[in-house]
RNA sequence: GCUCCCUUCGUCUAGAGGCCUAGGACAUUGCCCUCUCAAGGCAAGUACACGAGUUCGAAUCUCGUAGGGAGCGCCA
């Protein structure tokens, strides 16, 4: 076994828990508990715009529905706390301090309108948009110039001219980018909060993170994160960086791909294991491929397996594994995942023609309410059999009772019918559909009337 | 535009020069079982993006090409 491994899931609380997301938490979370480490959990709300304190608890609350539990984190506290960045405020001013006594840093005095003209600018020219380094060697008579009309700075890092950064990527091998493509990059805001780029980094660096799992989406940032760290001597934690999730077309997964975060998986009655199954698979080749209890995964997890191409998203295989979840589930357990007040009998005959909780609604409606029209296959059936076979089987079911068995040996010496074609319009008219769960059990469930009236339906009109 | 990343069956992936006439899982199709569906069993089809090169030998190494993606934000 490895050395004990400390991972983290740094989510920013703007949305609910996207299934990329969650993705990233669950395998960052299977890295810690695999070597016995820790996980934890840090809220990046920075953005005081775009926050909301219901998001942050929805997070918790799927994170906690997928059993992904946190060893140090905002509700439960740590040596690190605090775990809200918007309570690290303090924090973030020390160092600022540090970094601006190295002179690493600098103040730039730009407007954000200035910014973006300059990016367009240099667009049309057909050059990276890169900050121009205006402020980079301001005189201290031009900075109290600017202070006097009111300018209110943002804190810029320097960027060394002529370094080369290198590191090891977790899952991409050996990396390597040249400062010289990176512009001086903002690490304090206008309004004095710490930016993405330095709290993130900062962060995990002093609370003692050894592997940072995020999106591919990152690789391109880190060097500016490492330069941060190299220069406030802080311990760099290992980057590992994931290929994307992505939609069944190949673009990043969005609403017009269905169902996205996890709380909507949930509320569709997808079982969490189920969805831990499936995200096991996706960008991750684990040495087994059959169903594993979540408490099994860790074992199974092998971290230099995690994919670089990006993965899509294929609901298919999420209902496999559902099917899977379902099949180790207690009739209570599927009782109360229903919802139902029906009794175990029933939840024993339908389950395995269930999936989700919605695909219940027909069987309750063929035991007690109103039959939905029959469809082609269903109409064909019950054509075949014709007017004359209900007949006989509403009479023989006056002596019959709702004991299939009975029933069927009345109507074959009656009908001189067998099999399939004894048994499919029965079903049809009994139940609706030309497919479903054992009949004779669900015949039992029905009252005698019921049963009656729907052969009745499609008897000779007397 | 510049920098970086990615590319094996429909999908998720195995594969780190000969074990690959490319394996598994899901999905699909067929057969068996069966009143039907589900489950189970058996079977089938389908993939190394393309082009050069290195080598006795390449899915695996090198270089190009194409396609996809990301970053270059006072968003994270």
């Amino acid at each position: 076994m490895s050395l004990p491994v400390v991972t983290r899931f740094a989510p920013s609380p703007t949305g609910s828990l996207h299934l990329g997301n969650a993705r990233t938490a669950f395998f960052s979370h299977l890295w810690a508990r695999k070597s016995r480490g820790r996980f934890i959990l840090r809220i990046e709300d920075t953005d005081v715009e775009r926050n909301q304190a219901r998001f942050r608890d929805e997070l918790m609350v799927d994170l906690g529905w997928l059993g992904l539990d946190w060893d140090e984190g905002p509700d439960i506290g740590g040596p690190s706390a605090p775990y809200s960045q918007s309570e690290r405020g303090a924090f973030y001013q020390d160092l600022f301090t540090r970094l601006q006594r190295s002179e690493r840093v600098y103040r730039c005095y730009c407007t954000a309108e200035d910014l973006e003209l300059s990016r367009k600018l240099q667009r049309m020219a057909g050059k990276p948009p890169r900050y121009a380094g205006t402020c980079r060697n301001l005189s201290a008579a031009e900075r109290a110039d600017r202070e006097a009309r009111g300018l209110r700075p943002t804190l810029r890092f320097a960027v060394p001219n002529e370094a080369v950064i290198d590191f090891d990527d977790l899952v991409h091998g050996p990396q390597k980018f040249a400062a010289s493509d990176i512009g001086d990059f903002i690490i304090r805001r206008e309004d004095g909060s710490a930016a993405f780029f330095f709290c993130n980094a900062v962060d995990d660096a002093v609370m003692g993170v050894t592997h940072v799992l995020r999106g591919d989406d990152h690789l391109t940032n880190t060097p500016r994160q490492l330069m941060l760290l190299d220069a406030l001597e802080l311990r760099r934690p290992g980057y590992g960086h994931v290929g994307l999730l992505v939609g069944a077309d190949g673009a990043p997964l969005s609403k017009r791909h269905g169902s996205t975060s996890v709380h909507e998986f949930r509320e569709r009655g997808f079982l969490s294991p189920a969805v831990l199954n499936h995200l096991f698979h996706l960008g991750h080749a684990s040495d087994v491929d059959r169903w594993l209890a979540p408490a099994d995964m860790p074992a199974h997890f092998r971290p230099e397996h995690l994919g670089r191409a990006s993965a899509r998203f294929d609901e298919s295989q999420l209902m496999h594994w559902q099917k899977e979840a379902l099949q180790r589930m207690s009739t209570a357990e599927i009782r109360a995942w229903l919802g139902s007040n029906e009794p175990p009998e029933f939840i024993d005959l339908v389950r395995h023609n269930i999936v989700l909780p919605a695909d219940a609604a027909p069987w309750v409606a063929v035991v007690h309410g109103e039959l939905p029209p029959l469809g082609p296959e269903e109409r064909r059936v019950v054509a075949d059999a014709g007017p004359a076979f209900f007949s006989a089987a509403a009479e023989a079911l006056d002596q019959s009772g709702t004991d299939l068995k009975q029933l069927t040996k009345l109507l074959k010496e009656r009908t001189g019918r067998k099999g399939a074609d004894l048994f499919m319009p029965l079903r049809v008219a009994l139940t609706g559909q030309a497919h479903g769960p054992e009949l004779a059990p669900l015949l039992l469930l029905m009252t005698p009337e019921t049963a009656r009236l729907r052969l009745e339906s499609y008897a000779q009109n007397s």
